[in-house]
DNA sequence: GTCAGTTGCTCAATCGATGTTGCAATCCTT
DNA sequence: AAGGATTGCAACATCGATTGAGCAACTGAC
């Protein structure tokens, strides 16, 4: 007799039913027509294990087969508008095959990250998707070492397998719709278009600063190292140097290219204390889309990154097998101010 | 040898330490001292599993101990600040625990949050936290039935140990300021305050929908069936219903209550077509918080939940051993219009 | 010198599921 | 009717870590 508050296994099955245990497993697994189990002895127990509330214990499985099936994926963090709608679509896309998503955030800490990535390892993930990585080459270098299927996302790899937005194709389009409708200013300083946040260290972050660069350049002739703020993903650093740079050049620039949804929070945070005047002389763009950011006080373009499809294609290279870097770009949509995309909004409360 | 490309195991480390497996195991594990081990042979070991890579496989040990080391959550949807608020403060809690979190959303889907928790069963998983359910007791018995520890977030149940913001003190906070700050409209179609969003079969909703009510009726004599909209948490339906009650109306209503974020996303976007000047006889508030609906065209009062609290007492009462049902308030925040509450920008980008 | 007690380790069973091998019983085939 | 093929199932080793039991070797006591 099992223990009471223990859930069954093959064994009870096994015994209840007059089978034994690899029978049982055959019968409960699916395998039991090519191990020659007749129908109605696979019925018979399926039978019982129903009656008994019998549910597979996978970490049994999991030791036998190698695999786990669990599919883990690492991102900087969980409370951000383009983070959690890929660990939404994840989360769908991993059940629809039949995997359980294990989603860890790492703060952008390298050593997290790793430790993290090692801690998947120890549960045997079959695979891992790598969001937004601050350092991918050595998590790429581990993968690699253990034999482990993975995908970049966002932030890509030389070493692997990439799906990341068209990060240079979006900033152009934003740094040019803002330059285009920049209104003239006489302050020399605040004629110009900024670039506030982002590591410039970072794949993404560097691809939108050489695009926002170039299309500065192209437009008004050149672009100055001081138009470049790229402080971080750090809220309350954007907040600092948005503040710095209305002191240093004595008010909002006329166009302002804010990169990334936290560097935006952040200098909102400062932005809140302006009065609402001081919005006339300037535009706002931001890389990364928001619903609410959409509808602020003042008008913001908006960037918004396909994150469905960013998972659809990386989950699509782990089926292809894909192990050699490929990169795939997915375009990046421009929104005007003041517009609800549709297919942006929460999936559910 | 070993299989190249495959992690080694205890056996591995044995070998080459010249060891047993049972020698190598209480070394790794940290009972060597319990099984008089000696120090040098437990640090070459040691030393031994570093140069190899060793790491543990948690398969193996979980299958032994009867124990994962996973602990689980469960909640409606990540895309949404309020749960992914949760998600990050619950992974970060559980590493350092030195637990891994598998978090899976289910959609308000009762029947997936059934299937969800049978899932993370068969991983075994230590304990589990139940966010927003939407059929807490049939959780809550599952749980029972086989002794699984676990907590309900937000959402709570009869049967088990809940950690709630406490729903009818925020709803009536913000039912008052936005009865008290509401215009006088002539229209008496539009002069009273209008509920929208929520379900009201949930507790949540039911206890703001409760405290709305009472508050309306203290302070304008009688508050009409009409006055709720409980049209659930989809946005969809959310802007459905905002449109149908500007028509009703003529027009926005001098006070509006809006259930949820994701309510207040499918609002907006009918909200987002009206001219500017519709929104000076009209005050709006939500229940939920959102640094960007914080400082939208018009102002908005915003109702903030403590969702690092939730997380901490959750695993406070776990840590306990709490098995009984208790239900513990976290008082919420009434925030006003145009206001960035420290500390709930994102952590990171 | 003998015996009890301690130290330091190894042996082997175990967790639950899988899958290869093997073994009766039945079914054809000629 | 004898031999081989097929059917239907059970036995057993296995995955990797844990842990109770056990066994030498050494220590100290008298």
């Amino acid at each position: 007799m099992r223990r009471t508050g223990s859930k069954p296994t093959i064994y009870d099955i096994a015994r209840l039913s007059g089978a034994s245990p690899s029978t049982v497993s055959a019968a409960l697994n699916g395998s039991w027509k090519d191990r020659r189990i007749r129908e109605e002895t696979a019925q018979r127990i399926r039978d019982v294990a129903a009656a008994e509330g019998y549910s597979i214990n996978m970490q049994a499985r999991g030791l036998r087969k190698a695999r786990s099936g669990l599919v883990g994926m690492i991102l900087p963090a969980h409370d951000n508008r383009f983070f959690s709608s890929l660990s939404q679509h994840f989360t769908t896309e991993a059940w629809r095959r039949g995997l359980c998503p294990v989603i860890v955030s790492t703060r952008r800490e390298p050593q997290e990250e790793v430790r993290s990535l090692e801690s998947l390892l120890s549960y045997a993930i079959d695979s891992v998707f790598i969001a937004g990585a601050t350092d991918p080459e050595a998590l790429s270098r581990i993968c690699h070492q253990v034999g482990l299927a993975h995908v970049f996302i966002d932030l890509p790899s030389m070493q692997s397998p990439s799906v990341v937005s068209d990060n240079a194709a979006g900033a152009a389009m934003l740094a040019r719709k803002i330059i285009e409708t920049m209104p003239a200013v006489d302050d020399p300083r605040r004629a110009k278009p900024y670039l506030l946040g982002g590591d410039p260290r970072l794949y993404a972050s560097s691809r939108r600063i050489a695009a926002f660069r170039e299309a500065v350049t192209e437009m008004r002739g050149h672009c100055d190292d001081d138009q470049v703020i790229a402080c971080g993903y750090v809220p309350a650093r954007a907040a600092e140097e948005m503040e710095r740079l209305i002191d240093r050049i004595g008010g909002l620039p006329a166009g302002l290219f804010i990169n990334s949804i936290p560097a935006f929070e952040g200098a909102l945070s400062h932005l809140v204390l302006l009065p609402p005047a001081a919005f006339a002389q300037s535009v706002i763009g931001c890389y990364d889309y928001d619903p609410f950011g959409a509808f602020l006080q003042f008008p913001v373009y908006m960037v918004w990154q396909d994150s469905h499809a960013l998972v659809q294609r990386a989950f699509a290279l782990l089926d292809q097998g894909a192990k050699t870097p490929v990169l795939e770009m997915i375009p990046p949509v421009l929104v005007p101010p003041r517009t609800i995309l549709p297919g942006t909004l929460s999936e559910q409360g």
